[in-house]
DNA sequence: AAAACTGATTGCAAAATGCAAGTGCTATAA
DNA sequence: TTATAGCACTTGCATTTTGCAATCAGTTTT
């Protein structure tokens, strides 16, 4: 435990680390959205997240372990986000905020969605996910037999989509 | 969804409801520390929560439905605080965090302990430990055969504590 | 009567948030 | 070549929130 910590409970410290209103939408948007670069984020935000909180977000997210940070070859000052194994092991947590929401919030359906497949497929689900993160954040092979899970994800949302709006 | 949300996923509704530094904190405190009234959130907080960020905290959670609050027979300003469905329904959530902030946070171990049994004891004993969250807080019966698991929990706690205590 | 308890409230400074404009460098289009 | 767009921020400002510690006024206990 460090000496800032208010205390060593792991649910405190975890707060201490993710306990705002931003981080968690920064990482949802990453892993779920797979927006890599500050613009993305920043201009493809449902929420309207502010620049400056953005940016906030990403420095200390890095710092933190959540996040590693590099340059991308297509242009001199454009930076690449991926998640770390700490974040991806987040899934789980964000599938359980995900289904709280649904049942005891107001939601949308087509933002909703995907917390529906993640509840429905449950455990076995969220670990083909944390893999296919891996593979994607981390350079990790994917097994053979790995079945796309963002994918499907998304193209659930954009069925959803399609489907709230009239032709 | 209600006009103030930035959007209608259940991941920023439920950051919207619980995105802060401390709300989660006050549910832990009255949900594994069984503390009920304000004096005891305030005087035993690990972390030392601030009085006035503890009055807000305890008013805001009423409001939106994960707490409430009763009259203290025993005097006449003192308030009761219960857990409500939706808030014990955020014990998954608690222990996938505590699980989180044990593997890649530097707890402490007798902090710890409760996390690690709700994490090995896994969605079996996390649904014991609603049932009984629900006798407590909402008077739900308790079904005949329930092995006590606040108690367990703490028991454990405080089997830490002496540990790390030396004679 | 004095002290302790009750759930706050208050005064203040520091920190964080949010909006929108601005910055200086880099890449692309005209 | 010049103008425009793209890049990840940064900045100025007002508002809100946090955090510390003292205070409040009613209630109960000593």
């Amino acid at each position: 435990m460090n000496d800032d910590a208010r205390s060593g409970c792991p649910i405190n410290l975890a707060l201490e680390t993710l306990g705002d209103r931003w981080s968690l939408i920064v990482i949802r948007d990453i892993m779920f959205g797979n927006r890599r670069h500050y613009r993305e984020l920043l201009g493809q935000s449902e929420e309207g997240i502010a620049s400056n909180i953005l940016a906030d977000r990403l420095k200390k997210l890095v710092a933190k372990g959540l996040l590693t940070r590099t340059d991308d070859p297509s242009h001199k000052q454009k930076a690449f986000y991926n998640l770390t194994e700490p974040a991806i092991a987040l899934v789980p947590l964000l599938a359980h905020m995900g289904a709280w929401g649904r049942r005891h919030l107001p939601t949308t359906p087509e933002l909703a969605i995907r917390a529906q497949l993640l509840e429905e497929g449950g455990p076995p689900l969220w670990e083909d996910f944390m893999t296919e993160l891996r593979h994607a954040h981390l350079g990790v092979a994917l097994p053979a037999a790995h079945v796309p899970v963002l994918a499907r994800l998304t193209a659930a949302y954009e069925a959803e989509v399609a489907r709230q709006r009239p032709a």
